[in-house]
DNA sequence: TTGAAGTGGTGACTTAAATCAAGAAAACAC
DNA sequence: GTGTTTTCTTGATTTAAGTCACCACTTCAA
């Protein structure tokens, strides 16, 4: 249970309204509990996302493979934050995504049908909702800005933005994330040691 | 009036709902046109974005100078999308963009606080805003993607889904909204007639 | 109608970052 | 504890794209 109270909080806390006691049992029915070992994949390329998992532990990679064979990572995702992928989760199309545990992953899932029961019913997961839709809209704007920066400036962004994924995370993630070569991050870092 | 038609229409579209005729009274009421001469500002750099926009007619750019007074067009705003900041418009922070009409621009524009006010009485205004954020949420997640992309295939993605861009906008301008130099842009098209 | 500003094209050169290759160091498995 | 992946670093080379310089063509305003 004490999986559901740090995901109550944090509908709480981000949508600024209180979840009663109906709220919670109905979140508690639909949300499952599901355990992903490291390199397990919550989600396969060509497979539709039926999921939305709320991650309670653990950390995943959102990534593509090019043509070459070479692995993308679009996104690290660690807890409290959304895993799945959103095109294919709303328009139920095949995803152009792998999702893997990076981590041993502990997460509560749930169906887009759901999703759209906990709107209507639940005005503090609707209000979440709005809220998180509002900061992508923002992160979104901020990513525009991003095309023309350095490699460094990429860098130093994820330094101030996210500093323990630095610890968390392998380097050549880090790098692949950011769209580097991991070379290339190892030289960053050695010259933001001067 | 017939500008107002077209709105509705959007609205309608977009949400897949209809507008009663309280509801199009509501958004008469408080939407306010107004008009643009090329090259006037809709937002200037350090103020607050207070309005956002619904274009009817004409295009804007918004984007930003660097520290070396270079621009950079972040996006570019024609007929049926919304102009604004929405950072700013929604956290009230001073912006860090200017908008700029390109041609002749006529828009439809409303504050934050008339916003909200749509939102919670008129179900179609909602429900377009929940489509608006999904697609939001869609397009900065392939825009994650994009961060390996060349030149070519940022080029080739955008004749894809803007072809009517390359038409209405100056080739620089095209080229500062993918990141591109001007040159860069003008040696892909060439090498594209082949 | 004639500058002036804006736009687009091309060549020469520079630069940032990728790629290729090889080792060192750390983490993990048995 | 030893071997084996995995991760990180460093150097040499290549490549994509930026920068600089210049010219041609159009549009537009006075």
């Amino acid at each position: 249970m004490s999986n559901f109270e740090a995901f109550f909080d944090y509908i709480q806390k981000i949508s600024g309204k209180l979840l009663s006691e109906d709220d919670k049992h109905l979140l508690t029915a639909h949300f499952k509990t599901r355990k992903l070992r490291k390199r397990q994949y919550f989600l396969q390329e060509g497979d539709v996302c039926k999921y939305i998992g709320f991650i309670v532990k653990g950390s995943a990679r959102t990534f593509t493979v090019d043509e070459k064979g070479h692995e993308h990572i679009l996104k690290l995702s660690v807890e409290n934050w959304w895993l799945t992928d959103f095109e294919s989760f709303y328009l139920l199309t095949p995803s152009r995504f792998n999702i893997e545990a990076l981590e041993e992953l502990e997460i509560l899932q749930s169906t887009n049908a759901e999703i759209e029961e906990f709107l209507k019913k639940i005005p503090a997961f609707s209000a979440m909702s709005n809220v998180i839709s509002q900061n992508n809209t923002i992160a979104a704007q901020k990513r525009m800005q991003a095309i023309n920066y350095s490699a460094e400036e990429r860098y130093e962004e994820l330094v101030s933005n996210y500093p323990h994924f630095l610890q968390r995370f392998p380097q050549n993630m880090i790098a692949s994330c950011l769209g580097l070569s991991s070379e290339t991050l190892s030289r960053i870092k050695k010259n933001a040691l001067k």
